[in-house]
DNA sequence: TAGTGGTCTAGACCACGTC
DNA sequence: ACGTGGTCTAGACCACTAA
């Protein structure tokens, strides 16, 4: 059963994308909403609270709750998203060839991001994205092998994500990210193209699992025209 | 008076900022921190929920809050801080001038990014930062002049958002971000040391009050090689 | 003054991990 | 079986906004 707060979540996060309330209308009041839905009015509010951090809903003191306008491209590589979740919300033909995938064991540097032993069986998986038929992204992965001793060209192709979640039932949880400009290399430039860009914006993230294993440690680079990064942001004092 | 959830907060993210409690190690039973704190475990669950939020700890059912390891360089460029804010958090010797503070009155495309109306009085103003004596981010920010009719150079060359919060006492709330590269352009280059470097990395940003009124609008540009970018980031399904 | 959201409480029951 | 975190409740009091 879902859980009532995220039902609630759900209901009002679809009345607002689809428009049923209107950006600067003010939502129900917490009352009203928890007679609505025939629960407590601190089920509303957990419901209010993701609405509000996902940039849905301002709450204002002795007011309301205020709608806030859409963003029109709902691009969130803030947060924690699968290159096939976002291909989707895209309207670009998108394209995915696996260059390389080899089981090795890891050691020097591959041991130290992945944090583990020497010689822990790992997997080294290199991609390439095509964004309306032009190389743009390039990503590299290590992932720990026993955690997906099943891994394929086909499912790396498809969402390794899906297949974790979906397949093995791991549950990713967590990601710290660094995004930094700098210099292509010569492999790069083999795998990009990369017209006469000199540079690529590389995203390095490392992910964990919910049990705060780290699992996968990745760099994706990207051809600076082509990269975007929209966030929502609320100040914390 | 501080909220108790504020302030078991507080409490609890210094003891593992000041590894009183290591990474790795678990936090007190939410029963355990609801008797030391005197509360009810409602309000010691609003301050945990905080700290897995800002990456402090992972919660695990069954099991207790494991403290996660913290970030060497908290460089929170997600999230919404001010240049001063960050760069007292930096090593770097820093500096601020005003190119240009100038009261406009809002039109064509000023007035679209502010969404104001035409002929609204808004300020104009444009920054270059150094770091270690180096020119590298060119600030240019409007803003809606009724809601900071005092602005001098002196003020933008310290802190903006202190003297919103502090001297008008505005509540910054949040902000929509946008991050990008693009090619620097004659005016660019005349601000900023750029060597060899023909693009920039921009940062857009609309800042909102928590009325929902847009106030600022940003436009931060940042040579590449000094422009990083960390993100703690919870997978949302 | 009435209605709104913000905080806090004491207690209940459930789901999960460990032993 | 026990302790952990996850969800939900019904109610209280406060702070703020608006009429």
């Amino acid at each position: 059963m879902e859980k009532k707060f995220q039902a609630i979540y759900d209901v009002l996060a679809k009345e607002i994308q689809t428009e049923k309330i209107r950006a600067g209308q003010l939502l129900p009041s917490e009352n009203e909403l928890t007679e609505r839905f025939a629960t407590s009015r601190e089920t509303v509010r957990k419901a209010l609270q993701l609405l509000s951090q996902n940039g849905y809903i301002q709450k204002l003191q002795g007011k309301g709750s205020i709608v806030l306008e859409q963003d029109k491209l709902p691009l969130p590589v803030s947060g924690l998203t699968s290159f096939k979740e976002l291909a989707r919300s895209m309207s670009q033909k998108v394209e995915t060839s696996v260059i390389e995938l080899s089981s090795k064991e890891a050691h020097g540097c591959n041991q130290q991001v992945l944090q583990c032993e020497e010689g822990t069986p790992i997997w080294e998986l290199q991609r390439m994205r095509k964004l309306d038929g032009e190389a743009v992204i390039y990503d590299k992965d290590l992932l720990l092998k026993k955690l997906a001793p099943g891994l394929t060209k086909e499912i790396a192709a498809d969402s390794i994500y899906d297949y974790l979640e979906q397949e093995l039932g791991l549950s990713i949880s967590y990601a710290r990210k660094e995004v930094v400009v700098e210099e292509a290399d010569a492999k790069d430039k083999e795998i990009l193209d990369m017209g006469s860009y000199q540079q690529l914006v590389v995203v390095r993230s490392a992910v964990y699992l919910e049990d705060t294993t780290l699992f996968q440690y990745t760099e994706s680079k990207h051809r600076p025209d082509k990269f975007r990064f929209v966030d929502f942001a609320r100040r914390t004092k």
